[in-house]
DNA sequence: GCCAACGTTGGC
DNA sequence: GCCAACGTTGGC
């Protein structure tokens, strides 16, 4: 079980678009980053991960779980962009924002920090739980 | 809306 | 294979 970080402005799509698209899920287009395409390659069915809002709101807002393995990005036709599909498990009670992240110095060495436009980030075990934590998710979901 | 950081592209 | 130019991301 791997732990991630899925970042999307919420003026194109918001946590309440991925709730809404149900237990299905969705696939997870767009990425146009190696990086970030390589972190969804390597995810499983059934890892977990963090929905972020960038630009606005900057914060974590809910729980996703990976539900499709990376396939080709329906998006696009250059054959090189994957994606995952995921879908919403549950809220995030008090969201945990950028902020708050930064003021952690248990998180100072968190992808959200240090690779600030990586747009899919791989999660570290410690980190996941302490940001469940921060937002009210005692225990952390696994 | 600005701009710094950083990834990608393309000429050489 | 280097690196300058360019485009994009995302915090502020």
């Amino acid at each position: 079980m791997a732990f991630w970080l899925f970042k999307s402005e919420p003026d194109s799509w918001s946590w309440d678009n991925q709730k809404a698209a149900g237990n299905k899920g969705t696939e997870w287009t767009g990425v146009r980053n190696y990086q970030a395409r390589n972190n969804m390659r390597a995810m499983k069915i059934g890892d977990k991960g963090f929905f972020y809002h960038s630009n606005e709101g900057l914060d974590v807002v809910g729980i996703v779980e990976v539900c499709a393995l990376a396939h080709h990005d329906s998006s696009t036709e250059d054959p090189r962009w994957e994606c995952v599909d995921i879908r919403a498990v549950k809220d995030v009670p008090n969201s945990v924002t950028l902020k708050d992240v930064k003021a952690n110095p248990k998180l100072e060495k968190m992808a959200l920090v240090t690779s600030m436009r990586l747009s899919v980030q791989p999660v570290q075990p410690d980190e996941w739980k302490e940001v469940c934590r921060m937002g009210g998710l005692v225990p952390a979901p696994e």
